[in-house]
This record gives structure tokens, C-alpha cells and sequence, in this order.
DNA sequence: CTGAATCCAGATGGATACTG
DNA sequence: CAGTATCCATCTGGATTCAG
């Protein structure tokens, strides 16, 4: 019995883990306004990104790019022209984001209700 | 045209308000723990969660208890006993946290395989 | 154009001690 | 038991400047 108890635990500590590596990766003020961004357009040059999103500095947008790429969400291309431009796109892996941002996007609606209508 | 474009802009940022609207209740890095610790038992009291999740301070619980009650995810209960003894329940509100979070769990489960299977 | 480097203020969160 | 208060180290992120 004590047993079940422990296996129990087990995985519900999995599971937590499992919510914090989705939010891991979509964690920092920035992350899902640039996928979206990415999203949109398909392809996306840096500064193009710069500009759909207000008041945000390229420290930031380097430093979140480097993380989405370093969980396979995004693919970055060197073009070669002359100044370098760089171009972002959503990998397979990035664009199921999509549905867990959906599924967000909708329970932020819904939550928005809940608090002032009620 | 113009026009329209502009009206996508304006959805767009609604969208990606939606979802930070959802990232904030879900921020900080114990609430979903203290969400699934008093999900998975119905009533949970202050001291019990404090013991289902390893390694964190009471300050921080209650904070983030307070901010769920803030949004109506949890109702804060007093029990009239000697010493004092407080439950926490989630509100009808707090239930619907259940299919983001299991959306989440899955997602992360699949964002790992991705990760490490490739 | 696409970043990296530096500086710096403010937020975050742990440890500890204390109160009703 | 259920918090609150205080101290303090670390992290975060904006502004600005510089480089390839």
C-alpha cells in the first residue's frame, strides 16, 4: 500500500517536471510573441522581429532566439548578402507550439471572463 | 488593405495577450506544483503542501497561494480549531486549470522525445 | 544588419527569525 | 499552525555602445 502511495508520488512528480519543461520553454516575457511573430510570416528576418514586437531590446530578442534554437523550435539561416541577414523559421518540432499556444491563448480568454464577469 | 493588415496586428496582440494573461497565473516556479498538490487531494492545509513539494520556503508558498486566490483558482478556507488550521480547495475556476496543465504535461512528455530522440 | 559586451537598477527568491 | 518581516545574494532585463 505504502508502495502505491510512493509510485503514485513518482509520477505525479514526473508530470510536474514534465509542466515545468513546457513552461521552461515558453518562459520569458518574449518567447511566445516571437514564435507568433515567426509564426505569421512563416519566415522572419531579426529586425523584422524587432519591430512587430513594441519596446523590446535585441539583447533580448538575441538571447531568446539562442533558446528557442537550442530546443530545436527554431531554425536560423545565414543569408549570404551583403550586410548578412539572418532568417528565422519554426522547425516541425516548433510549429506544435501552435496547439499549446492555442489551447493558452484560449484559457486566457476564458480566464479573463471568469475574473471580471463574475 | 492597409486596413486590414492593421486589424491583424490588433488580433494578433490580443492573442498574445491571452496567453501571457495565462503564462502570468501559471508563472512563478511553484504554482503548478501547489495547484497539482491540492488537485490531487481536493483540501489540502498550508503545512501539507509545504510537504508535498521538496525544497521551498513558506514565504514563497504563500505568496503564490495568495496570487491563485487573487485570480479565483483557490479558495482559502479557516478552520475554527486550536491552533488554527487553513485549507485550500481549487474554485470551479481553479478545475479548468486542469486541461491547460494536462495539455502542458503532454507537450512537455513530447518536447523531451523530441529533444533526445532526434 | 545581426548580434555581443558592459553597466546598472530593480525584481526574485532563499534563509532565518518572529508573531498570533 | 499559518503566516509575516528582514536581510541579502543572485537573476533579469533595459539602455547603450561596439564589432564583424
Amino acid at each position: 500500500m505504502g508502495c502505491k502511495i510512493e509510485e503514485f508520488k513518482q509520477e505525479q512528480k514526473r508530470r510536474v517536471r514534465a509542466v515545468q519543461d513546457s513552461m521552461d520553454v515558453l518562459n520569458g516575457k518574449w518567447k511566445i510573441a516571437i514564435v507568433t511573430s515567426i509564426c505569421c510570416y512563416g519566415k522572419r528576418r531579426f529586425a523584422d522581429i524587432l519591430n512587430d514586437i513594441e519596446v523590446f531590446s535585441n539583447r533580448m530578442l538575441s538571447k531568446e532566439l539562442k533558446e528557442l534554437e537550442i530546443n530545436h523550435l527554431v531554425k536560423r539561416t545565414v543569408l549570404d548578402t551583403q550586410p548578412i541577414m539572418v532568417q528565422y523559421e519554426l522547425t516541425q518540432h516548433g510549429n506544435t507550439l501552435q496547439t499549446i499556444i492555442s489551447n493558452l491563448t484560449d484559457w486566457g480568454i476564458a480566464h479573463r471572463k471568469a475574473i471580471f464577469n463574475q
